[in-house]
DNA sequence: ATAAAACTTGACGAAATTTTGACATTTACC
DNA sequence: GGTAAATGTCAAAATTTCGTCAAGTTTTAT
C-alpha cells in the first residue's frame, strides 16, 4: 500500500525538501504551506500528517484540534522547542508524537513508519479472541493452543475470525461466504463446508475440542 | 451511555494525562496509582480497565487475576515490553488486549472503543421470550426448561418463534404456514398438525405442561 | 519454471428433517 | 347416538442438509 502523507509547514524550503525525500521513500506527499491549505487538503485522506507547530495565523495546535474532528490518522508535530508542557499541549489536542527540529531524515522516516505500522495494526478492532484455552490473535493472524501454534490458511483464518468474533451466533453458509469473500456466493456453497471441515480437523488435532457447532438447517456457530 | 474507565498505573504523570484525554472523549475516568487503590475503586463499576503491568508491589497480572473474581469488563494491559509469552501470560489471567508503550492517543481511543463496542454487543440482552418457566432465546434459537435445553429443528423452532412471539393470539394453519414458510400452502396442511404435535411432545416430555392450545375450528395459540 | 500450498468443485453416502397419506380420535351439531 | 368436519397420531417416503473424499484449478513460493 502506498501511504499518503500531508506536510503542513509555512516554510516552503522545508516542505519542498521533505516532500522530495518522502516521495523518494515511496510515499505520496501533499504539501500545505498554511493552515487553511491544510484543511483544504484533508480531502486527500492522508494516512499521516506532519504538522509544524509554529505557523502564522492559526498555529499547529489549534489546527490539530480541528483536524481531529475530520479524520483519524497519526499526527506528528514538527517543532523547535519542546518542553514537558509542549508535550502535554500537543497530546491534549490529539497529537501522536513530536519531532524536534532540526531532525535527521532517518529519524523522521523511522518515526513515520513506526506510526503507520502501528496505526495499521491497531485500527483493527478487537485484537485477541480467547475461547476455551484457544488464543486467536487477530492482528498477526495466529492461533495458539497452549503456546503451540496452529497454522491456518487465509480463508481458514478469515472464517475463524468472523465466527469467533461473533460467538454463539448462528450464521448460515451464505452469510459466512458474504462476510469472508465479500460478495455473495453463486450456487451451492460447498466451499464453506470444506473449509469448516479443515478448520475442525486442525483444531481437534491439537486442542481436542470442538469449537464450531453445526446447527442443522441453520448454519454454524462458534461455541464460547 | 457514558462509559466509566478505570486507569491503574503507578506513574501519576501518565494517569493524569490519560485521564484528561479520556474525559475529553466523554468518558468518566477513575484513577488508581496502586493495586490496592485499584481494588478499592472496583466499586465504581468501571466498564473498562486500563492496567499497567509493571507496578511495585502486586503487579498487573496478579491484580488482573483478582479483578476477574470481582467484575466482568474488558481489561487492557499497558506495557513496555511485549513478547508472545507476555501475551499468553496476560491472557491467562484474563486480559483482553495489550497496548505497548509508548502508544498514540488515537490508537488507545480506538482500542478502547473497539472493546466497549464489542463488550456491548456481547452483553446485549438476547431476545428472549419467557413463558411458564420456559426460556426461548430467539437470537441463539435455543429453548430451555430449567437449564435443560430442549432441541428443536428449524421448522419447529420457527413455529415456536412465531407463536410465542404473539402469545394468546389464534392463528389458523394457513396463517402459520404463510408466516413460517413464507408462502401459501397448497393443499391440506397436515404439515402444521404434524409439527405442532412434535413440538408438543418435546415440550411435554421435559416441562410437563401444555403451551400450544387448539382452538377448534380456528387454529392454534400460544398460552401465556 | 517448477513445486507446493491453497482454494474450489462435484459426487456420494449418511444423517436429520420435512412431508405425506392412511387411519384414529375428538368435537360440534343434528 | 350419528355424522361430518377438524384435529391427532403414526410410520414410511421424500427431501434436504451435512460431512467427506478425491480430483481439478488457481495462487503462492522457491
Amino acid at each position: 500500500m502506498v501511504y499518503r502523507i500531508l506536510i503542513v509547514d509555512d516554510e516552503p524550503i522545508l516542505t519542498e525538501l521533505l516532500s522530495f525525500h518522502l516521495q523518494d521513500h515511496g510515499y505520496t506527499v501533499f504539501v500545505a504551506n498554511s493552515s487553511d491549505e491544510a484543511l483544504a487538503k484533508l480531502n486527500k485522506k492522508p494516512n499521516l500528517i506532519l504538522l509544524d507547530i509554529n505557523m502564522p495565523g492559526m498555529d499547529g495546535l489549534e489546527l490539530c484540534k480541528i483536524i481531529r474532528n475530520h479524520i483519524v490518522c497519526p499526527i506528528l508535530f514538527l517543532t523547535a522547542r519542546i518542553t514537558e508542557q509542549d508535550k502535554v499541549n500537543g497530546l491534549r489536542v490529539g497529537g501522536d508524537d513530536y519531532i524536534t527540529k532540526p531532525f535527521g531524515l532517518q529519524e523522521l522516516i523511522a518515526r513515520i513508519e513506526a506510526h503507520l505500522r502501528r496505526d495499521e495494526r491497531n485500527n483493527r478492532p478487537p485484537e485477541i479472541v480467547t475461547s476455551q484455552g484457544l488464543i486467536i490473535n487477530l492482528s498477526d493472524r495466529k492461533v495458539f493452543w497452549n503456546e503451540q501454534e496452529i497454522s491456518f490458511s487465509k480463508r481458514e483464518f478469515d472464517i475463524i475470525e468472523f465466527l469467533s468474533s461473533n460467538p454463539n451466533q448462528v450464521f448460515d453458509k451464505e452469510r459466512i461466504y458474504e462476510a469472508v469473500w465479500g460478495y455473495d456466493a453463486e450456487g451451492d456453497s460447498n466451499v464453506i463446508k470444506e473449509h469448516i471441515r479443515k478448520i475442525r480437523v486442525k483444531l481437534m488435532q491439537t486442542s481436542g475440542s470442538e469449537y464450531i457447532e453445526t446447527i442443522w438447517g441453520m448454519g454454524y456457530r462458534w461455541k464460547k
